[in-house]
This record gives C-alpha cells, structure tokens and sequence, in this order.
DNA sequence: CGCTGTGAAGTTCTTCACAGCA
DNA sequence: TGCTGTGAAGAACTTCACAGCG
C-alpha cells in the first residue's frame, strides 16, 4: 500500500491490525446495546465478534482503560470511545464515481448514511445515466463535476465505482480536487502520490483466494503434467508433502 | 476465522499474505500480456502490483523458481504457474444468494465469468424478483433450491449478497449442502463450522478505516472538534521514509 | 553485468499467562 | 471472586543485502 501506518510519532501509534477490527466490534456493540445489553465481558464481544479474547482486550487496550475489572465493558461508553478513535463523531460526506450496477448497490446500502458517513454524490460519465434517480431522493450528477462537488462539499472520501478502463482517471481527478481517502472497487491497482490513502475491495482477488483454499481442501494434488515447452523439468523442489488436507484439527 | 490455513505441515505452506497477493499478480501478468509483453523483471512487476520487489520475489519463490537470473520471468509460463497454484486451472461454479442491487452487480461483474468462475446460479427469496433476468442470460431462481443448486452443479463457493438479517440463515444452508468455502458481503460476523473458509467484504468497515486515517490526517492541526480539512494532510514531515513507494511512472 | 532467490535481521501482530483491581 | 490490562514469548510477515547463476 502507499502509507506507513504507525510510523506517525505524534499519534497515539494504534497498530494497523487493531483498526482494521474496531469497525466490527463496534457493530458488535451496536448489536448489544439495541438488545438492551448493558455491559460485555471481553470474553462475550471477542465471541460475538469471531476474535479472541486476549486480541480483543489488547485492542481495546490501545484506546485506554476503558473496562472494569471483574465486570466488563459498558457497552454505550465504549461505542462512544471506539466511534471517536475512528472519527465517526463527525459526519465524513462521501463521493460515489459510477452509476453503474454497483454504484447504484452502495447508493441504495443503508450502513452508508447510518453511522458517520452520508453520501454527497454519485456521479457518472454516461449522459443517459445523469439525472435518474437511483436512491431517494439521490439524482445522479455529471462527473464532469467532480471538482466542484468535493470542492464545494468538502468531500475527502471518494468511492470509485466505474469500470477499470476509467479508474485511474476518476482517481486522479479525485486526488486532484483534494480527496485524501479512496475506496477503490474497480480492478486496478491505482497509482495515487504519497498522503493518500486507498482501500481497494476486489471480488475477484477474493473469489481467487477462496478457490486456492477451496481446492487445497479437495487436495486434488494435480501431477501437473500439461507443462508445456520452457524449462521443462525443473523439478518442484519439495512439492511432495502431501499430508496437509484436514484443516480442522478441532 | 476459525482455523490456521498453512498450519498445516505436509503441505507447502504458502503463507496467506502471499495467496492475497498472487490474485493481483496475475492481473498484471495478464496486462503485460495482452500488450504482448513476454518477459518482465521482478522490479516492473512489483511496480505495476504495488509491492516492493524483494516482496515479490519471496512471493513467487513459494512457488518455485521460475525465473530465470539475470532476465526475469516469462510472462505466459509465470500466469499459467500463478493459476495453478491459485486453483484457476479448473473452473469454479459459483451460487450468488440474494438478488438485490449488489447481486444484480455481481452478476453482471465481467470479470467473475471471465477466468475460472462461474456463476451456476442467483437466487432470491423474493417471488416477484425470481424469474427475471438480471444480466444476460441469467434468470432469478428461487431460495428455496439451494441445496438442490449445490448439490446438482457441485458448487462449492457461495456469494451472500442478502440482507444482514437473512444472512446467516442462508450461510447455513450452504453449509449444510456442501458448501465450504463464502464470500459473505452482508454485514454480519457469520458463524460456521470448522474447514469452512468465509471471508468477507464489507463496505462500511473500510469506510471507517479510512474515516480513522482521515481524521488522523486532518488532526495534525487542531486537537478535537477539528472540522475536516482536506489538503492538510501532505505535511507530515516525519513520515519521509515514503521515498520510493508504489509510484509507477504511467 | 543484471537479476533472481534466499538466509538473516528487523518489524508487526498474536497469544499466553498472570498480576492486580473492582 | 471474576475479569481487565499487560509484559513477555512466540509466530507471521517484511525488508535487507548479497551470493550465485545466466
């Protein structure tokens, strides 16, 4: 990726891996409050959230002492506590690029406005598409005027959503125009300068991920014979091992 | 998350960075391709990827030597090991679950039928959506045949495109009939036996993570209440050590 | 020479195990 | 007593730096 995480000496340095969890503890607390639930152990919001518990209680840990000793955790201090180490106290207008099939998913996905983020625009190149409305009250805009949607809104998350020939185009403009928060959906590594940060999600590395365990488990140990011409041989040092198919192991 | 994937110890052990890393590979190694680009040196191929190339070249040891010093890889006989190992060599029938706007996405997402996948059917409990055809030549079936789909057309990865709510009702289901491997986009902490693999995407925990970077970018200024401020970001003097990073010159 | 492949060092993340407080 | 918070051990991953081969 292009930023170094924690390497910042004035922040509080929350390790990387601990943010990327607090979202989902944070739904998870959620959760409880709306059933009334007063106070979590460690022990219960690590279960309900699929971690362990130790992990949790040192994520947490990295926020403050915000728990009691042989209690638990109040769970609406703590989602006030997690919502503010995110920034989530404060509004985050968001930009949508692509009003495609996609765009038009994340424009209609509740969780969007819900909590911290509220959609300031979806814009789209294709002038059939500008104009219609894809959400309520949500009219698709010209990305002609992506400068001054950012600009007169304050936009610094952008969400590209169009197809990736237009990617790395929407994307600069973004960057250009002040955005410093991507959220990439489009298949393409996109090239941004250093201070801007990009997340990318990608069904198709995550299909490919999911198919190598998958065929892992059916451990079809294929004798990889079609090999074709180039260095013929080679001889795969140790691909022998096969062992390794029970992943459970309870 | 459950289990340990290369805990295994027969097997090669190929360490899960690495598999989330191969997919983006084999993207660019199908660009250099396409531009009839035949040899690629682990420098360029890291560059166009996003990675440092010592990174990469560890990467693709895992797989073997296939490299040739002093010249770099070849670009077909590099795509064609990268499939092998990713399990792409086989074709992939997929079940998407839930018809909404983001399953109406994902079945018209190109790139899911293009290499190694494909989508064996959409499903949705809604009765006035089964039967309508979302993208070309795929027609809505009905929920209720999931175990049938799965068990007829040997699927073993599962798209949940549903609700929160219905979520984890339909993850079992797919268990139950075989599948062991989901790709879960609904926004729930699914919960499943051992040696079933799930991985998930969610659109509003990257939002918050970047939401979290973003704050801390503007709060290089003003300690609380700090409104956004865009643009501040690129000061952070301390954080030199971006010097050569993932920039590829285009 | 140029570039791969890799031991070794360095960094980050996870897990253990228990001291210590409510 | 019960549960949090944390030092310390361990595992996973990244980066360095260079040997070695084409």
């Amino acid at each position: 990726m292009s930023r170094r995480p924690n390497a910042a000496p004035g922040s509080q340095g929350i390790p990387e891996a601990t943010i990327a969890r607090l979202p989902v503890y944070l739904r998870v607390l959620y959760t409880c409050a709306e059933q009334g639930i007063a106070t979590v152990s460690s022990e219960e919001l690590a279960a309900a959230a699929g971690v362990n518990s130790a992990k949790l209680r040192k994520d947490l840990s990295h926020l403050g002492s915000y728990g009691t000793r042989g209690v638990g955790y109040d769970v609406d201090y703590l989602v006030y506590q997690v919502s503010r180490e995110l920034g989530l106290t404060q509004d985050w207008p968001v930009v949508i690029v692509g009003a495609g099939n996609l765009g038009r998913a994340l424009a209609n996905y509740g969780g969007f406005a819900s909590r911290g983020f509220r959609i300031a625009a979806v814009l789209d190149a294709d002038r059939t598409v500008v104009g219609t409305e894809i959400a309520a009250g949500q009219v698709v805009g010209s990305s002609d005027a992506i400068e001054e949607v950012v600009a007169e809104r304050g936009v610094s998350i952008g969400v590209i959503a169009t197809p990736a020939a237009a990617a790395q185009g929407v994307c600069d403009r973004l960057v250009a125009a002040g955005v410093t928060s991507i959220l990439n959906f489009a298949p393409v590594v996109l090239n941004v300068p250093a201070g801007v940060d990009v997340r990318k999600v990608d069904l198709s590395i995550e299909l490919q991920i999911l198919a190598f365990h998958a065929q892992r488990r059916s451990d079809v140990r294929v004798p990889a014979s079609g090999k074709r011409q180039y260095r013929g041989g080679v001889a795969l040092p140790a691909l022998a091992g096969s062992a390794g198919e029970s992943v459970t192991a309870p």
